[in-house]
DNA sequence: AACCATATTGACCGATCGGTCAGAACAATC
DNA sequence: GATTGTTCTGACCGATCGGTCAATATGGTT
C-alpha cells in the first residue's frame, strides 16, 4: 500500500498545483508580471493566498514555471524538417499548428506575449540560446530550398517571423478583432478560412507552387 | 507684453507635461496599466510624484490621455483609397507606413498592445466605431479590386489584420527579435530587406502584379 | 494512543500603491 | 509692497502589495 499512497498523494499536489497554474496563467496574462496580484491568483483558484505560496514559493518562481510550461508546448513545432522536405507541406504545416497552439493555450501565449513586451526580462537565455537556434537550423534549411529552386529567394528569418506574427495575432489580439469583426469570439469556420488565407498568400508569396500536397482538404501531418 | 506671456506660460505647461506623457508612455509600455507606478512615472520624468497628480489628474486620466495621442498618430493610414487605386501601391505604402510608425512611436505602439492583451478595457468604444468603419470602409474597397481582377479574391479583413500583425510585429516583439538574430537592435538595412520582405510576399501572395511602381528586383507572377 | 511529516491558513510585517491636502514658492497686476 | 492666482511638493491617508510564521489540522505508520 505505502507504494499506491505515494503516488495518490503526489496525484493531489499535481492537482491542485494544476488549478494553481491555470488560475495564474489566466491572471497574468491579462496584467503582466507587475501588475498581476497574488490575492487576485488565490481567489481565481479559490484558495487562499498563503496557499499559493506554500504550493509555488514565490510569485517569481510561479511565473517562471508558467513560462517554462509555456515553452515545452511549443516543442513539437517544425520538428522534422529537412532540405528534402516540400516547402509547401511544411509551412502549410507550420501554419495551421500555431493557430492551432494559439486556440488551444490563449492564456498561455499572451503570458508570453506580455513577458516579450516587458522586455523579456525571465526569457533572455532561453531567446539568445535554444530559440536562437532554432531558428538558424530551420532557416539553413528554407535557404537551401531556395537554393535548389523550390521557392523564392527570401529571407528565411524575416519568413518565419511573418508566420509567427501572423498567427500569433489572432490571440494576443482577440479582443481587438473580435470588438472590430462585431463577435463574440472567431468560430470555426473564421478560423478555417483564416488557415487558408495564411495558406495562400505566403506560399504563394514565396512562390511555391501547390503541388498534389495540402490546400484546403487532404494533408496528413 | 501681456499678450505674449500668455501663451509663454502655456508652453511651459505644454512642454512639462509633454514630458509626463513620454516618460509614462515608457512605462506603461513596459509594464501595462495595472503593472506600472505613478511613482516610477514621477522618477523618469524627474519629477515629484504629486505633480504627476497635478498635471494629469489621475492614474487613469494619464493613460486614457497616452492611449488617444497614439491613435491620434495613426490616423494619417490609408486615408487616401479609392476603387481605382493601384492596389500595388496603395499596399505597398500600407506596408512602409506601418513599419515607420512603429520605428518612430515604439512606446507608443507597445502601450497599445499592452492595451489589447489585457482585454481593451479602455479602447471599447474605439474598437467597436471608429476603427470597425475603419476596417468596414478599406475592406470594401478592396473586395471591388479583387472583382475588377486587380489581385486575389482573399478576404480583406484577414489582409488588413496579416499587415497589422507582421508589421507591429517588429515593434512590440522587438525584445525577442534582436535576441534571436544576436543583435542589440534592427539597423536601417535590415528595416529596408523587412519592408521589401513584406511587399514582396504580401502582394505576390494577393496575386498582385508589379507594374511600373516601385520594387527592387523583378518576381515574375 | 503516540508520533511525525505534510498540508492549511489567519494574522501579521514592512513596503509600496493611488490619491489628498495644506501650505510654501512663484509670478503677474495693481 | 500688498493682492491674487497658479505652480509646486512634502507629508500623510487607507488599501493593497509579496512574503513570513506560528498554530492547527490531517493522515499514514508504528
Amino acid at each position: 500500500m505505502t507504494v499506491e499512497t505515494a503516488p495518490n498523494e503526489s496525484a493531489n499536489r499535481e492537482r491542485i498545483e494544476q488549478r494553481i497554474l491555470n488560475a495564474a496563467e489566466q491572471i497574468f496574462s491579462v496584467h503582466g508580471y507587475r501588475g498581476a496580484s497574488l490575492q487576485a491568483i488565490a481567489d481565481k483558484a479559490e484558495l487562499p493566498k498563503a496557499n499559493i505560496l506554500y504550493y509555488m514559493g514565490s510569485k517569481q518562481a510561479l511565473y517562471v514555471r508558467l513560462l517554462n510550461r509555456m515553452m515545452r508546448r511549443w516543442n513539437a513545432v517544425l520538428e522534422n524538417i529537412t532540405p528534402e522536405s516540400d516547402p509547401g507541406e511544411v509551412l502549410s504545416d507550420f501554419i495551421r499548428t500555431k493557430i492551432v497552439l494559439g486556440q488551444r493555450y490563449p492564456d498561455g501565449s499572451k503570458l508570453f506575449a506580455a513577458e516579450i513586451l516587458a522586455g523579456a526580462p525571465f526569457l533572455d537565455e532561453y531567446l539568445a540560446g535554444e530559440l536562437r537556434d532554432w531558428v538558424a537550423s530551420r532557416a539553413a534549411i528554407i535557404r537551401q530550398w531556395s537554393l535548389q529552386g523550390k521557392m523564392d529567394d527570401v529571407d528565411p528569418r524575416w519568413l518565419i517571423f511573418l508566420i509567427w506574427s501572423a498567427t500569433q495575432h489572432y490571440t494576443e489580439y482577440s479582443a481587438q478583432i473580435t470588438r472590430v469583426l462585431g463577435r463574440d469570439a472567431l468560430n470555426e469556420e473564421d478560423l478555417a478560412s483564416i488557415t487558408q488565407f495564411l495558406e495562400h498568400v505566403i506560399l504563394k508569396g514565396c512562390g511555391i507552387s501547390l503541388l498534389a500536397s495540402s490546400q484546403a482538404s487532404s494533408a496528413a501531418n
